[in-house]
DNA sequence: GTCAGCACTCACTACAATGGAGTGCCAATC
DNA sequence: GATTGGCACTCCATTGTAGTGAGTGCTGAC
């Protein structure tokens, strides 16, 4: 009696968070089952899932249990029960291990990143397009944010009597560009003399870390023009430039929910790049890798789920890979395939660097 | 007597889309009820259409004729009529007027043209957002080509020992890249030099018309160099380098269809740049601006209607723009738009090459 | 605490009945 | 002879009525 008595402790312990091995076990296998086949689970069901060897008369009051604590819910009186945002919660943070990619899987990883070349946003783009092959869910990639990268190359290029374009190459192979008005008319010789003096300036630097005051040259055009590429060259590094966003796979989020309406939303929120980009900066923030349902606050998007993996080049977080599912994704391939190709993604983007 | 003969002769020409003026006006108020309510449209719905000033049945026996004749569709016996791809190209085909843009769109029109202003690409981006705004279609817009655009300037920036990045500037503001590998190790000077002589070739040639054959400069090293570039440089003004493409308001693909599964298998559609290019230049060179259904060749598309507009730049047609919608789209507003779009377009693009 | 048994609930399906929008045909009319 | 009002007919959509079955909650026995 002893023992019965301790796991009755056990589940009703003050961390409302805690559950029975047994009632673990029962939400596990809801979980595991809802998300396979999007229909509500019921009490016969389960009694041949691992962990769950009792009868369907005991897990009915189990699941009375963990619907009243919030983990599950009915649709109606007669059917069986689905897991709420808090049952998904529990079932991602008491996951054993951390998930491992099916060795099909693994294979396209590898042999996308091992033919990976050339211009980073192809690549970038193609990684979304890899990532939503793997996980059937709608995939997000935020490229390395330019903040941090150095500058490799400034160019200044003269397009109209009053309109130069500022060309960056930053050395993880990024060229960024911003056109520049004159106040004068400057000509082509000039131009390039500017372009020398604000290359020897910021060649080298990040691109946040450029002296927003460059040496006098002498000639006060010609300064008049660097300090103007040098305001152009700040505003490439600062945050209102934005990180570039690339979206691939949304038409998987047609097939994931029935409701036409849902779909129509969740699309025009992928359209909004800031919207995107903060939602993941956000939840990477609270660090978190998944967030489910309300959790973000996007209102449209509460029946969706989001996963998150940072990517980490030479040491530090400059871009983020994600996915968009509904919460009834499937959280073990979802965050396997996002770790995976984070890393990947990372070490090829490093490699690159050098 | 004579009069009623001439109108029936009229009807049973030999021009198969040759239609009675009545029946015409009966097909035009069909679909244009039809495109508004989405309903199959009965025969009293019509009687009060401008140009049918008849009763209902007369209606019921025109209909009748255009069923036969392949303009119209029943849904079922008892529904209404509906039209069909044929009708629906006859109701293009014969517009009266241009159709022109309510007022509250020229005005989004003329603001958004008086204030483009910087990068061409987040022109173009911002371009097809607008285009959805005033169409509730999702709209695509293909950039301008580079074929034909001439080099402003070019420089080879070394990212690795062996690696290099080609940067060029194309006369209207679009910077390409290319990278470049190198079969030997090049040093940092030798790379400058050689993008001295590369720029000596290029500049102020058109992509598509460069020399492949750069003159010699002595150093075997460099003259590599020089032709791994020049290969660079056509490789970007040739096909394969692929025009540019922004799709805007994909959402609204969700709210044109009730199916999911056709909302699915067109946004399938919508993330594969090169079918998309594809179609949009197979409608063009077909000298259609408007492809219905089947009518182009895409299988999944076979409820969608496609309208094609040209931009031109300089006198020349360069790019694209167009929208995907619903069969049952309204055709003279979206005509409108495209082709107000592409013009002001166009000429927003001409002027920035000055 | 667990379990078999039992009454109960409620979505889902099938089926018939009804209403109505719309058609096709025909005889009368202009 | 084109047009029209009248009329029978068709068939979708809606409603109502069981019947079915999956699933639940409860209870008393072990």
């Amino acid at each position: 009696m002893t023992t019965t008595d301790d796991s009755r402790h056990e589940g009703a312990g003050a961390d409302p968070l805690a559950l029975d091995v047994r009632k673990s076990a029962i939400l596990n296998a809801v979980v595991t089952e809802y998300i396979g086949s999007a229909q509500p689970v019921g009490s016969q069901h389960l009694m041949d899932a691992p962990g769950v060897s009792v009868s369907s008369a005991t897990i009915r009051a189990d699941m009375a249990a963990l619907e009243r604590d919030g983990y599950l819910a009915q649709p109606h009186t007669s059917a069986g029960r689905i897991p709420t945002d808090k049952g998904y919660r529990f079932f991602v943070d008491h996951l054993v291990g951390p998930g491992a990619l099916d060795p099909v899987g693994r294979q396209q990883v590898r042999q996308f990143f091992d033919h990976a070349h050339g211009e980073i946003e192809s690549m970038l783009e193609k990684t979304s397009g890899l990532l939503a092959d793997l996980t059937d869910c709608t995939a997000m990639v935020v490229g390395p944010s330019h903040e941090t990268s150095t500058v490799r190359s400034v160019q200044l290029v003269g397009l109209g009597p009053r309109l130069a374009l500022l060309v960056v190459v930053l050395a993880d192979g990024a060229v960024q560009k911003q056109s520049i008005d004159l106040a004068e008319e400057v000509d082509e010789d000039r131009l390039s003399d500017a372009g020398r003096h604000l290359a020897a300036h910021a060649l080298g630097h990040a691109l946040s870390q450029i002296d927003p005051t460059p040496p006098n040259s002498g000639d006060p055009l010609t300064d008049a023009v660097v300090a103007a590429g040098v305001e152009g060259l700040r505003h490439l590094g600062s945050a209102e430039a934005g990180d570039q966003l690339f979206v691939g796979g949304s038409s998987r989020m047609a097939a994931a929910f029935d409701a036409v309406d849902t779909v129509r939303s969740v699309l025009t929120i992928l359209e909004q790049q800031l919207v995107v980009v903060t939602l993941l900066r956000d939840v990477l923030d609270r660090g978190l890798s998944v967030a489910i349902g309300a959790e973000h606050g996007v209102e449209p998007l509460a029946s969706c789920a989001v996963v998150v993996m940072p990517v980490w080049v030479d040491g530090e977080v400059t871009g983020t890979v994600g996915l968009l599912g509904p919460t009834r994704m499937n959280y073990p391939q979802a965050l396997a395939a996002a770790r995976v190709v984070g890393n990947r993604l990372g070490e090829t983007l490093s490699e690159s660097r050098r």
